[in-house]
DNA sequence: CTGAAATTTTTTTTT
DNA sequence: AAAATTTCAG
């Protein structure tokens, strides 16, 4: 009964039970409904709820699946995740054939940057010829395609090779002595596991006899062999996507696995789902003449089933801060009509593009959510409460070491680091054990022993409470480490510091009221893999700006989509030196399809005649894609639109306390304002120590 | 050893 | 323009 609502395509893939299936399902279509009813059907048909793995692409799309099953009163136990948390979860239960300790440490990018760093140190190579962000590159795509370090020794055959190969092998060397694994090496290793111990992969195989993946077109090949490996017994995969949607190749994606679906498993069903229930036609037809002018792609329809709506609007705006004002201005025009804020949303290329938007949000008193999720972990004071969290967690890990030791400062310099740091290399041990024995370093003298000693006592005491729950041990740790009292003698500037703080230890106390089992090794290995969208609160009554990346799978009554200027979108690298370019301007060309058809009823486009790239101010060429679009495109109007004037109509007004910005001084807080129209005066004390009075009009303050 | 200042580098998207 | 890194002064 409850499946009423279905239509019979839809019904096709919800009610297919066993062997292979492929939902190629356009934009709009339903999929998320038709993966929730099709787990609710399969535990209708007597299939244990245990016995299903649904794998999303983000972890907010796992809490979201997970409460949709629970809302149709299908039984809970069904595993819902990411591959990334999938793999962590194997990894940690089989880790002794995995080779690998279960309290491992993920490295995020910052943290491979530094490891890579070191590795090209220590294999005497200049970093200027060898740029670490390269190398990691090159290592990210290798992994993703499955290759180890000896495969691409034996295979090198050019002198680049053959020294990527030795960069690679120190990288992965450096990882394993902090017992470490990045990103790529969760697939990889899974990978890895799964091929090498037909034990592991058969137990696997039982227990999920049904494995279900969405956005299958931007699964890697890592993620491809793994799904292989899980349901090689039974063939009981669903596998939800559109090519035309696939926008991770850059991240080692390959369409090509949704492509040949059916070579993998000939005798596999497949539901096409091209009615669109999201988009009006107007919308519609716009994202389908952009994407036709793809090559590389299979036909597909879009069949739209709303009314027409609104037209698509392009439009051409002066410059970025127009652009960000002509938004603001139709943001407010809509909520005054009544048009609900959580409801639309902003989109862009590149998050740099963000700052202007925020600032006309700010200007403009319109609430808003910048959703980037991970910044907020990328914070100085989280990193570091985290970094003692880390080595509590796993001592070898080196890199959260070397950031606690002396932070907040207490004596362990460079120098001091660096002698214990020889003692261990020499003597084979990890710079923690080197850290215990450092009263018998004759290189050391009396006061560093001292202060090495301290720490070393500081972190054992901490280390008698990782059993228990998360937050109170952050709380205690972020206390006696001292990191609390050098953000509090910063007096008001540490205050949003300690305000981040504070939310971190919420977020983890709310971590042990929803976890069953809450630790403090599961704790960091699942912050390791939060994601940006996963930040993003529907609810909060605020605009959405996010990148186009961020979009995929979100929809809005109202879209912006800003920017959409050559360079831009399609994005200047994708016109690289090297080869296929087509196939990068092609999946720019999704991109911008995947933003379009986020919109449910209106479309807003726009494209700057100018943009400050860099700090410069740059005439800039529309998108190619644009005129692709079958769309009239508005000129700007000559003379005074509203969006042209805020800059001289009204003279900015300041409060006390506020946070502005100056273009030579910096960071600031106001003291006083006085408010005289044309020439009032702001009063305001520069975070580098000294006080100035400024003219408003002259000053040129930003608001924060 | 520390913090500030000067210099250099990097500039797409992110699980 | 902003971030990262190195140099410099105390």
């Amino acid at each position: 009964m409850r499946y009423d609502q279905l239509t019979d395509s839809q019904r096709r893939a919800v009610f297919h039970i066993e062997g292979p299936l492929l939902v190629l399902a356009g934009p709009g279509s339903g999929k998320t409904r038709v993966i929730t009813y099709r787990i609710a059907a399969l535990i209708d048909s007597g299939v244990r709820p245990y016995n299903i793995c649904a794998i999303t692409f983000t972890n907010k799309a796992a809490d979201e699946m997970r409460q949709r099953v629970f809302a149709l009163g299908t039984a809970a136990g069904a595993h819902i995740s990411t591959f990334h948390s999938l793999c962590v979860r194997i990894l940690r239960r089989y880790a002794a054939q995995a080779e690998i300790r279960s309290n491992f440490s993920i490295y995020n990018k910052t943290d491979q940057s530094r490891c890579i760093k070191q590795a090209v140190k220590d294999c005497n190579l200049d970093t200027a010829n060898f740029r670490p962000a390269r190398m990691l590159d090159a290592i990210s795509t290798l992994k993703n395609k499955l290759i180890d370090v000896a495969q691409l020794k034996a295979d090198a055959d050019d002198f680049f090779s053959q020294t990527l190969a030795k960069i690679y092998g120190r990288y992965q060397q450096i990882l394993s002595e902090a017992n470490a694994v990045d990103f790529d090496d969760l697939l990889m290793r899974t990978a890895s596991l799964l091929q090498n111990c037909s034990g592991i992969c058969t137990e696997l195989g039982e227990r999920f006899k049904f494995l279900l993946i969405d956005e299958y077109q931007d699964t890697n090949h890592a993620q491809y062999k793994i799904a292989k490996a899980l349901v090689s017994q039974h063939s009981n995969i669903c596998a939800t996507g559109d090519p035309d949607q696939s926008i991770y190749r850059w991240r080692g994606a390959d369409i090509r696995n949704i492509l040949a679906f059916e070579n993998d498993w000939p005798e596999a069903t497949i539901v096409k789902l091209e009615e669109n229930f999201r988009s009006t036609p107007n919308i519609l037809e716009a994202a389908d003449r952009l994407i036709s002018f793809n090559e590389n792609r299979k036909q597909k329809k879009l069949i739209a089933t709303r009314p027409q709506g609104s037209d698509v609007v392009i439009s051409t705006v002066e410059d970025e801060l127009q652009e960000a004002e002509a938004v603001a201005l139709r943001v407010k025009e809509l909520s005054d009509e009544g048009a609900s804020l959580n409801d639309m949303a902003v989109f862009y290329r590149v998050n740099a593009m963000s700052r202007v938007l925020e600032e006309a949000f700010i200007r403009n008193k319109i609430p808003y959510q910048i959703v980037r999720g991970v910044e907020f972990y990328g914070r100085k004071e989280i990193r570091d409460l985290l970094g003692y969290l880390k080595v509590l967690v796993n001592p070898n890990d080196e890199i959260a070491l070397l950031r606690v030791i002396n932070t907040p400062a207490r004596g362990i310099g460079k120098t001091t680091i660096d002698k214990v740091r020889a003692y261990g290399s020499a003597h084979n041990i990890t710079l923690f054990e080197a850290l215990e024995k450092a009263a018998g370093i004759d290189s050391l003298s009396k006061a560093p022993k001292a202060k090495i000693a301290v720490f070393v006592s500081l972190i054992k005491q901490f280390k008698k409470d990782t059993e228990a729950k998360v937050a109170p041990l952050a709380q205690r740790v972020f206390v006696e480490s001292g990191l609390q009292q050098a953000l509090q003698v910063l007096g008001i500037d540490g205050l949003d510091a300690l305000e981040n703080v504070n939310e971190l230890i919420n977020s983890a106390a709310q971590y042990d009221t929803q976890t069953e089992e809450p630790s403090l090794i599961d704790y960091l290995q699942q912050i390791a893999l939060f994601s940006d969208v996963d930040s993003y609160d529907r609810s909060r009554g605020a605009v959405a700006l996010m990148t186009l990346h961020a979009a995929k799978g979100l929809e809005f009554e109202n879209v912006f989509i800003i920017g959409v200027e050559d360079g831009l979108l399609p994005h200047e690298r994708s016109y690289s030196p090297h080869n296929d370019d087509e196939e990068e301007i092609e999946e720019e060309r999704r991109l911008f399809f995947v933003g379009i058809t986020r919109a449910k009823t209106a479309l807003n486009i726009s494209c700057a005649q100018y943009r400050t790239i860099r700090g410069q101010m740059l005439r800039t060429i529309p998108s190619p894609f644009l005129f692709e679009l079958g769309i009239e495109i508005t000129e700007p109007e000559a003379g005074d639109s509203a969006a042209q004037d805020y800059l001289h109509d009204s003279i900015a007004k300041f409060r006390p306390d506020q946070l502005v910005r100056h273009k030579t001084f910096g960071l600031g807080r106001v003291k006083v304002f006085i408010d005289m129209g044309d020439d009032s005066i702001v009063v305001v004390r520069f975070n580098t120590g000294q006080t100035k009075s400024l003219m408003v009009k002259y000053a040129g303050l930003s608001q924060q």
